[in-house]
DNA sequence: TTTGATAACAAACATTTTGTTCTCTTTTAT
DNA sequence: ATAAAAGAGAACAAAATGTTTGTTATCAAA
């Protein structure tokens, strides 16, 4: 890929970025983006056909590590299931998280955090979907596994939420612990 | 209040959901608004200064009633806490959200419904957090209560919107069954 | 039922944002 | 060195925003 391709996409992402901490999603013209990436009008457009498509590949970007990270993570390790697990996938995405690289933590609580925390949501969605397959409860209610899998996720998600709008005063390790004392009963 | 303006005003809001049900927030134009509500432009913005204020509006018209009966329910019989309760305060909830007299469930499940999700748990949180109070859990490990708070109602809003996005087969009752076996094993 | 006040209307307006279309210049890969 | 690709800059139409102005319809109360 040409480098100036690269610069004007890093210099477009960075800019969004620097936008989105600042102000909601919605407020934000291509105007701005283009002053403060510096770039011309019809490059951006050459790059992304609209502010959205810029925020889908934003998302996609962002997560794309930290998600194939935990899918490596629980292909050996197992979701909660396998007690032998060093680190729980769900530990091992808050390090992640909170090492930040690319700032995805002000992301998620800035104020159009709802749209990353949707992409996060059906990102983790699927992967625990994946884990729970022939997984049988010990619990005596039935309860069908999409509704599980849907109050594991949308639980992590809330969290990671909750911790980020409180400044991430816990470790991640401590965070993993409240989410084992609130997820394990029901498994 | 003039009975122009209750019209007018309704007019508004009932143009406005159809419009959120068809289509993204942020794609609806005051345009469309005053189009489909027929009424002249100077009048929308005599009503609401901006789209966003409508929004805010219309949450809260939304709300009201289903929170404000909820908040009577707890007073009675507390959340979960009296076992001898005959509704569980969420229950009660559900079937309130079933009856859906003002299109509620709709609107939690469009494209726009992380806005409406929003309020809906900030509401949730500050009648949970209340119940909360002097409450002591049963659990060996220490949790903050703000946490537990924060996974409850947010667990309970994400259920109501994985229940409106499946065309709630679920019954209350079953719903509610459902969140006992995942909440009360925390309490 | 008249009357003063209020609300809604229609049309026009400047302004902003969007997305496109040019031409021209710079940079890259080979 | 050169052809191809990428960016800059300016200008454009179209659409949306929010405001202003003058006029008409409706209401509530006397």
């Amino acid at each position: 890929m040409d480098r100036r391709q690269q610069k004007t996409r890093a210099a477009i992402f960075a800019a969004f970025s620097t936008l989105l901490a600042e102000k909601n999603y919605s407020k934000i013209t291509v105007q701005e983006i283009i002053d403060t990436a510096n770039v011309g009008r019809t490059t951006f457009y050459a790059h992304f056909e609209t502010k959205d498509e810029l925020l889908k590949a934003l998302c996609e970007n962002l997560f794309s590590h930290i998600i194939s990270s935990a899918l490596d993570c629980t292909h050996t390790h197992g979701l909660y299931s396998e007690k032998s697990a060093p680190q729980s996938v769900f530990c091992h995405l808050l390090q992640h998280l909170q090492e930040d690289e690319h700032n995805i933590l002000e992301l998620l609580s800035c104020e159009s955090s709802e749209i990353f925390l949707r992409y996060f949501k059906d990102s983790l969605n699927e992967l625990i979907q994946n884990q729970f397959v022939n997984q049988n409860r010990k619990n005596n209610i039935e309860i069908p596994q999409d509704f599980l899998v849907n109050h594991i996720s949308s639980s992590f998600v809330e969290m990671v939420l909750w911790w980020a709008k409180g400044q991430k005063k816990q470790s991640p390790e401590q965070l993993d612990q409240y989410f084992r004392a609130v997820i394990e009963p029901i498994l």
